[in-house]
DNA sequence: TCGTTGTATTCATATATAGGAATATACCTG
DNA sequence: CAGGTATATTCCTATATATGAATACAACGA
C-alpha cells in the first residue's frame, strides 16, 4: 500500500474535499465556499491530491473542475481485503491467546496466595 | 471518516508495523529487528497505533505482545464503501461531461476557425 | 485592450512529528 | 536484592507541511 495515497487522505481537510467531490465534481471556488477554507489553500489541498493521483481536473472556462480518479481508492480496498482475509481466523486465534492469558492468571494468583 | 485512523497508517514505518502484525501478534523487539528499526522509534509508533485504536497489547512477562484490532479497519471499509456506490453512475456522469467537453472542443476549434 | 473572475504559486511562519541518544520503568531469574 | 532483559519515556533537533498574505497567471466579456 501507498502512504503518499493515505498520506494524501489524512488531512482533515483534503479529506473534506475528497468526500465533497465524492458527491460531485466541483471547480475550486465552490470547493472553497462550501467547506470555508480560503481558495490557496484550496487550490494546494488540490495540488497534493493531484500528485497523490486521487483527483483530475478539466478546464471549463477560468474554472477548474475537479473529479476523483476511481484508481487509488481501489488500491485501497485491495489493500484492505487482504486484511478481511486473515481476519476471521486471527480473531480466533486472538481468543486462544485471550484464554490462555486468563488461565496464566488464574494460574498465578492461585501460586500467589500458596 | 476519522482521520486519526488515517494519519496512523499514513507513516511508513508505521504502515509496514501494521502489515507485520497483520501475520501475527509480535513483541516489541520482534518488531524492531524484523523491520530493522530502534526499539524506542517502535515503542513510539506503536503508542500513536495505540492511541489511533489500531492496536493492542496483552503482556506476556516483560514482554508486550501487540495485536491488531479489526474495528478501526472495518470503519475504513464501511467508508470506502460509500465511495464504491456512488463509483459506477460517477463514472458515467463523468463520461458525459468529457463528452460534452470534446463536443465544446471542436466547437470551439470550428469558432477559431472561422 | 482593460477589467473581472477563477485559479495557482510564492514566501514566510508556526506547528507537528520522526528519529537519535540517554534514561526510566517493569518484570523476570538466581 | 542484584543483574539482566524488554519496553516506555524524555529531551533534543531536523524536517515537513498547513496556513495566511500577497501576487502571478489564465481566460473570459465588454
Amino acid at each position: 500500500m501507498n502512504t503518499t495515497m493515505l498520506n494524501a487522505i489524512a488531512e482533515p481537510n483534503r479529506l473534506r474535499i475528497v468526500e465533497l467531490l465524492r458527491e460531485s465534481p466541483s471547480p475550486v471556488g465552490e470547493i472553497a465556499t462550501k467547506l470555508k477554507l480560503r481558495q490557496p489553500q484550496v487550490s494546494k489541498h488540490l495540488r497534493l491530491l493531484s500528485e497523490a493521483g486521487l483527483v483530475r481536473a478539466y478546464p471549463n472556462a477560468q474554472q477548474r473542475i475537479y473529479y476523483l480518479q476511481a484508481e487509488p481508492f481501489k488500491e485501497l480496498d485491495r489493500w484492505l481485503e487482504t486484511f478481511r482475509k486473515v481476519w476471521k481466523d486471527r480473531l480466533d486465534n486472538l481468543n486462544d491467546y485471550m484464554k490462555e492469558l486468563k488461565e496464566e492468571e488464574k494460574l498465578n494468583k492461585k501460586g500467589a496466595g500458596q
